[in-house]
DNA sequence: TTGCTCCTCACGTCACGTGAGGTGGC
DNA sequence: TTGCTCCTCACGTCACGTGAGGTGGC
């Protein structure tokens, strides 16, 4: 100890270098000399000969005092403020304010994770799916939240609607980032008209609507957003020969698109409708797993 | 439509100016002219009289992708990189990477999260506390991490072993945002070396030591870290007084420090200690509420 | 001429991190 | 002279936000 001349002193207690008072407090000096050039927090004194940093031991719990606050994502500039008017009553409210904010910045990390989640779910989903053949599947209730109605009149095509679906999201709170996909009110709608689904629905766990369990027919198809392919006669086809009566509406999700595909032309899209089995029909069902793992999380 | 002029057309269809795009992506122009430049997304074309961008409406969904992306906390420069190769095994790749980061980020989140919570209770506590008057009161179990042993022999006073505890803090995880107090083995130590802790302790919720829930004895005092003052003799007259016999280790949590006052004399500490009753004593107790909510949270 | 949409360029933000070049005592 | 700790100054980071000054067609 006290190895170098230029070793300071303050009421004879040692003072500590910037390197030694890093190890301390865990900082960096670049922090440290950083806090001292905006004005947040400054050694007790310089070493008049070589302008040294000095620091004295208590200054640690200051520096430990400005790090929680700083890691609670309070900004230097507010920590900074609110010195010389350190009280308890308003360093409660600081935290309470902190306290909100800390909580919308979990809310939109835990929605990250759900949508980050689903993303996975349904792309590995993609990554098993046999587009040569339709069977049918328990599938387990999924919500979803519905966009307004679609207007195909006056020749719009797909992807002006779908443009219109997008810009009201946001005022619909549906966030883009949850799977997209397409309802048809029935079987007979989705032959008729494949590209032109009743609205587009966001695969939002939250959502207010639900596609209920049971079992469905479903079959996959590649193409861009909208292009079902004979995939619509082609479930038409296998409900006919296995006696299965199609039930309720269908629904479309768009598995693979552009967040993983750069070909428009392989997107990768899912149908499922529910069915009845018609009287005297076998019962013949292969197992198919819509999500593997629940949608809530976190 | 196609009021202005300078509209432009490919395949037929209109392009976007960048105002109308930006509304329907839902992003500020100034972003998309980020984008741009750093070569992250362009516009399909530029018009060749006015350089304007403009915009295929096909693009939105290739916005959309990348805004998800980027919300999950992946930075730019990775979304750019896998352009290309943009294939479902990478992008499960990609997001299962990101899945892990948010989790960490999650961890931290609910640890300042908690260090808040906590923060809240004790200066609150503080506030309505009495430094005039020993109380006795009905306290919940609280966990706590233990630093090391303290050393107080050669003349090392209480700043320089607290110094030592701060630099341990680090390798021992302890996060020295939570309360810090000090541990005496019992009344008796407290009273012959009031500011000589045993060890110094962090208030955190996950640690695995606890004071376990009972009667205490408490009183309060204003002083610097580790001066405590008369209050080691009034608490031990306290039980004197009232037949009452402590019991096990005493527990210093200094509530008010440098994070809410400025002027250290005037800084908060608390004492508690178990006790049993003494044949005889009459039962008087007055209810104080350690912390008013529970630990854990979120 | 005025108003409107768009353009580029430059500088600011936030909390540092990273050299580059220099000092002072062993 | 070399090695060490410290210093200042300047520039980079990241994803934009904010003017300033200019253009082109109504």
């Amino acid at each position: 100890m006290a190895k170098k001349l230029y070793r300071m002193r303050m009421n004879g207690k040692e003072l500590l270098s910037i390197h030694e008072f890093a190890k301390f407090t865990g900082l960096e000096q670049t922090t440290l000399r950083y806090w001292d050039d905006i004005g947040l927090f400054s050694p007790v004194q310089r070493n008049e000969e070589n302008n040294y940093r000095c620091y004295a031991p208590q200054q640690i719990t200051t520096v430990n005092f400005i790090t929680v606050l700083s890691k609670l994502g309070i900004p230097l500039k507010t920590i900074s403020s609110i010195e010389g008017e350190r009280t308890p009553e308003n360093i409660v409210e600081l935290i309470e304010q902190q306290e909100n904010k800390l909580d919308m910045e979990m809310r939109r990390l835990r929605e990250s994770y759900s949508i980050i989640h689903r993303l996975r779910d349904l792309i590995r989903s993609g990554l098993k799916a046999d587009t040569g053949v339709i069977t049918t599947a328990t599938l387990e209730d999924t919500s979803y939240i519905p966009g307004p109605p679609n207007d195909f009149t006056d020749d719009k095509y797909f992807y002006e609607t779908f443009m219109r679906f997008c810009q009201e999201a946001k005022r619909l709170r549906i966030n883009l980032g949850y799977p997209v996909g397409g309802y048809f009110s029935s079987m007979e709608a989705f032959l008729a008209e494949p590209s032109h689904p009743d609205y587009f629905i966001s695969v939002d766990p939250t959502g207010y609507d639900k596609r209920p369990a049971g079992e469905y027919i479903v079959g996959y198809t590649y193409g861009y957003y909208g292009e079902m392919g004979d995939l619509p006669q082609r479930m038409a086809d296998y409900a006919l020969a296995h006696g299965l009566v199609t039930q309720g509406p269908l629904y479309v999700v768009y598995i693979h698109d552009e967040i993983c595909i750069h070909e428009p032309s392989r997107y990768l899209s899912r149908a499922s409708v529910a069915f009845t089995r018609a009287p005297g029909a076998e019962e013949k069902t292969s197992a198919v797993v819509w999500e593997e793992v629940p949608a809530n999380r976190g």
